[in-house]
DNA sequence: TAGATTGTTAATCGATTAACAATC
DNA sequence: TAGATTGTTAATCGATTAACAATC
């Protein structure tokens, strides 16, 4: 799988879904699959699907189709879930433990190794066998661990200069879930604006047709 | 506002955006916004933004731009933020009572009134004056109170006939946190796959220019 | 009025779909 | 081989950007 001129974000937000959905069917034992069957279960059309795998190298084989290990192993490869990533969740309230919590998160490279929070009661828990840390001591721990990625999960409020902080110390993925898009030069950043999405369930609950 | 033809998508993904940012400039005692304006704060184009808002009626003034507050409450009104939806969370793990937590939601039109779980330990309690209900009663519950949303949050394996037996019992919307994609007739269900944003983040780690 | 900025039409760009030759 | 299905080019569609007349 070659890498070449620089693929649209459209086409990686579908690469997740194919992912998913290809997995499922190795779930149930299926070896083989078609753009056209592809198409039934993802609901984007099978010239899509192809289009999309071709961006990245032929997967597929002529009058066959894709196996589906092979897929699977392609986009994962793509995605970047073969790598493991050391990940710090800022914040240990009730998000920041849920998530820290999520079988999700194993799956995909983003190995946690602790959570930070303010709260006294908090600091020395575990969570999952993922101690609770003093806020305070962030900075060193980034530092001395070398840590990959920064779940933020604290309130709008604190959100932005501790994403900044993280920034400088070399942090090179933000998941940031508090309600504020931040940019900073060098970090990749996803902003999760989870509001959005509901939202977004408020319009089509009135304009449902 | 009156509405007309079908707005597509990538519009309403838009509105929450400017939603939020105009929120945050009435905030700060600003009455007035040109869409050059809004242009850096959004980091669309000021084009685009008035095509945005054109979908919908003119909001704006030429030679003046757009009021903030106007502006704000005609995005509100599309969005359907000034109903009031009566809200169950299934499910009452960490992630659930996040989310019935979480002061976005209130603010949202969604006022949760109940929250559902299997575990006697749980029943009975309350996530910050909301009651935690046997999930035995769902259906009982759903029917007597007309409920108009449900957030699910429950694991993927029990998610799928939940969301079923929901639509049968004419919940209008479904939140659905749960990684499994479902879609039923009639109902409108926004599914939340908060996995594929992470490996979004990942491939952008490995794939940083 | 003169200046500013919208609303809107036309031009461009990018993404999706259709079609089919290549080939397993 | 014949049938199936990919990989890829060309056609279409939709979304974004540019431009400017309308008008506050």
């Amino acid at each position: 799988m070659a890498m070449r001129n620089k693929v649209s974000e459209t086409v990686i937000r579908r690469l997740p879904i194919y992912h998913r959905i290809i997995s499922d069917v190795i779930t149930k034992g299926i070896e083989r699959i078609s753009s056209q069957e592809l198409s039934k279960l993802t609901g984007f059309t099978a010239s899509q699907i192809r289009q999309d795998f071709n961006n990245f190298g032929g997967f597929g084989q002529q009058g066959y189709g894709y196996n589906t290990e092979a897929l699977r192993n392609e986009i994962a490869e793509i995605l970047g879930m073969n790598y493991e990533y050391k990940t710090i969740v800022v914040g240990a309230g009730r998000l920041g433990t849920a998530i820290a919590d999520y079988e999700g998160i194993k799956n995909s490279g983003f190995k946690i190794v602790a959570l930070f929070d303010h709260d006294e009661t908090k600091i020395g828990n575990f969570i999952h066998g993922v101690e609770i840390l003093d806020m305070e001591k962030l900075d060193e721990f980034v530092k001395e661990n070398s840590i990959d990625v920064a779940i933020i999960t604290v309130p709008k409020t604190v959100a932005v200069d501790i994403i900044y902080k993280l920034s400088e110390l070399d942090v090179k993925g933000i998941w940031n879930f508090a309600p504020v898009d931040v940019y900073v030069e060098g970090t990749v950043i996803e902003n999760i604006r989870i509001n959005d999405s509901l939202f977004k369930l408020s319009y089509y609950l009135k304009n449902n047709d």
